[in-house]
DNA sequence: TAGCTGAGTTCGAAAATCGAACGCAAGGGA
DNA sequence: TCCCTTGCGTTCGATTTTCGAACTCAGCTA
């Protein structure tokens, strides 16, 4: 079985694995969360190649993670790439990642950004919960059980 | 930038978005929270070729999100590659990108194996909450605050 | 001694990525 | 009209990664 393949297989989990398992993938959905938009400032702010950042912006707006959105600029019409709903319920994933980066990688207390709660000014943190009791989970709190 | 400076940035976002971008590393993360520990298993099931499974289980060992642990077989001493307590952390990671999957991308029920709550039996999802007010939070909800 | 097994390593072919140049359409200015 | 600029890609040859199949090696077992 190829990469590819986890593409397609039956597995909630593998699918978006693989989608997002893409070298670049993670860190253009980053600078779509921090604000960017348009094709030269991807390629500015991640020096990505612009083939492979074509490749990668198609493969979501295939995906329906993007969306193109015309906009003017000095009476132009043009396009930028914006987040579906989709794409913006990918938001825990990349907060996941952001809460375990601070508690496992800063040296320091060094960020580049800031995120906290626009009505109470609180900090941000990713967590798994039971959809019954509410109690927060870890993988040890949690039972696997194959399908067949 | 080459892809790999994203390792080495001062930001607790791209860091991880990083290490888990690279093609198999999630895909491999999530065979071990289903319980795969062995190379041979991980080839077998995940089809991936060797060289590039010990070089991701390397970069694994030496981020510390893995460790080798021996054990006995046949009386033979072997080892095993199992989590350690930053790799643990890692759970809410995979269970967001679960979360997403199940909601955007399951055509049907379809799934491959089961997650239930050991206590309650009630499922299991990632959410994003607010460290004050433990409101949960959506991408609208938050400001992002650039640190120069 | 020979064979088996788990865990890699090696190596030539194929695929993905890189970077630099090129294409192109829509203005703007002369 | 002609030329320049901008944003957004496309193309292409060189470099890196990945692939897959064969090979290695250590520690048993027969």
């Amino acid at each position: 079985m190829p990469y590819s393949n986890f593409a397609s297989m039956p597995c909630t989990l593998s699918r978006p694995a693989a989608l997002l398992g893409e070298r670049w993938t993670l860190l253009l959905l980053r600078q779509i969360f921090l604000g960017t938009r348009r094709f030269e400032d991807f390629q500015a702010t991640m020096d990505i190649s612009r083939s492979v950042l074509t490749d990668r912006l198609n493969v979501l707006l295939q995906e329906n993670v993007l969306k193109r959105v015309p906009y003017h600029e000095d009476g132009r019409t043009r396009h930028e790439y914006r987040l579906t709903e989709k794409g913006r319920d990918l938001y825990p994933v990349l907060m996941a990642l952001r809460t375990w980066g601070e508690k496992w990688m800063a040296p320091e207390e060094e960020e580049s950004f800031h995120l906290h709660h626009r009505d109470c000014g609180g900090g941000v943190r990713a967590k798994v919960e039971c959809t019954e009791c509410a109690a927060e989970l870890t993988a040890r709190d949690v039972q696997v059980t194959a399908k067949q």
